[in-house]
DNA sequence: CTCCAGGGATCAG
DNA sequence: CTGATCCATGGA
């Protein structure tokens, strides 16, 4: 993979394993608008970059080079080998070899943690079009104004002092209480996001979980999209449902049974085969 | 109309 | 520790 800057865009050629929109598309981030197929507006650190691919050369619109390498380098995981990633998943595992070879061009961002915690809060026993929204009201509501009709998620201080009511405004429902417990655990100092890359994965799980309506699937998964915890598998109903069938042959087993089974099996690469999965499920059953 | 959604809190046993 | 019920909201 090498890039350029040409005009005001940046350009990759000979990206491998890069799907703009299976990358998008398969649940890990909300914040992004479809123009067209392989032709995406992404909201993300406060800026807004459109995308468009076509075969292996993907190009950034309206950015610099120093945007590309400071921020969008490390957000779409570019450095990393997902080949590799696929190649030792996919070994002696014909199911997996099925969910990489329909969708082999997932790749993990590294999202804002803030920003993927309310997220993720919002997401439970909810779903995804709904999800979307109730972030985009947010951020319109609460956010600064970036360019045309695009917002930046609010910031802690721009949702601090909120009641739930206000936040219900922005179609958040029952979780909105969920949202000022973590902007009250976050601006006391109780929990410090910033200090999380220097913590192990089970000490930050459970200061996540202190907060009410964070419970062991959104806080996997904040740890999963934003702190770089690859060994993780955020388990939902869609995961459940495709482990089941696909490896247990149909028999119901339980949380720590599948916790189990994805550290043995996958290890230190579980949260990524837990993507591969799960966009395969959503996709195909 | 009813049912349910990328879960988790709460309460009962 | 396991299971049932409820939660806002809106689309099917």
């Amino acid at each position: 993979m090498n890039y350029e800057q040409v005009g005001n865009d940046v350009i990759l050629h000979n990206t491998n394993s890069f799907n703009i929109c299976e990358i998008l598309e398969c649940g890990q981030c909300f914040r992004f608008f479809k123009l067209d197929a392989l032709d995406y507006v992404i909201v993300a650190f406060s800026k807004v970059l459109r995308i468009t691919q076509q075969g292996n050369t993907v190009k950034f619109h309206n950015t610099t080079t120093q945007d590309f390498e400071n921020i969008w380098f490390d957000y779409f995981d570019l450095q990393r080998n997902y080949e590799e990633i696929k190649q030792r998943l996919c070994q002696d595992d014909e199911v997996m070899q099925k969910a990489v070879n329909f969708a082999g061009g997932i790749r993990i961002l590294n999202q804002e943690i803030w920003e993927c915690l309310i997220s993720f809060i919002i997401s439970q026993n909810n779903r995804i079009p709904m999800i979307k929204k109730a972030v985009n009201n947010l951020s319109v509501s609460y956010g600064n104004k970036i360019c045309d009709e695009y917002y930046s998620f609010p910031t802690i201080e721009q949702l601090l002092n909120k009641e739930p009511e206000q936040l219900k405004l922005c179609k958040t429902g029952f979780r909105a209480k969920y949202i000022c417990d973590a902007v009250n655990k976050i601006s006391n100092g109780e929990i410090k996001l910033n200090e999380f890359s220097k913590k192990q994965t089970p000490e930050i799980k459970t200061e996540l979980m202190s907060i009410n309506g964070v419970g062991p699937k959104v806080s996997d998964c904040v740890m999963l999209f934003s702190c770089k915890r690859h060994e993780v598998f955020p388990t939902d109903v869609w995961i459940k449902r495709i482990v089941y069938k696909l490896y247990f042959n149909d028999k119901d087993v339980s949380l720590k049974e599948i916790w189990n089974f994805s550290n043995e099996k996958f290890g230190e690469l579980a949260g990524f085969a837990q993507q591969y999965l799960f966009y395969y499920a959503r996709e195909n059953f």
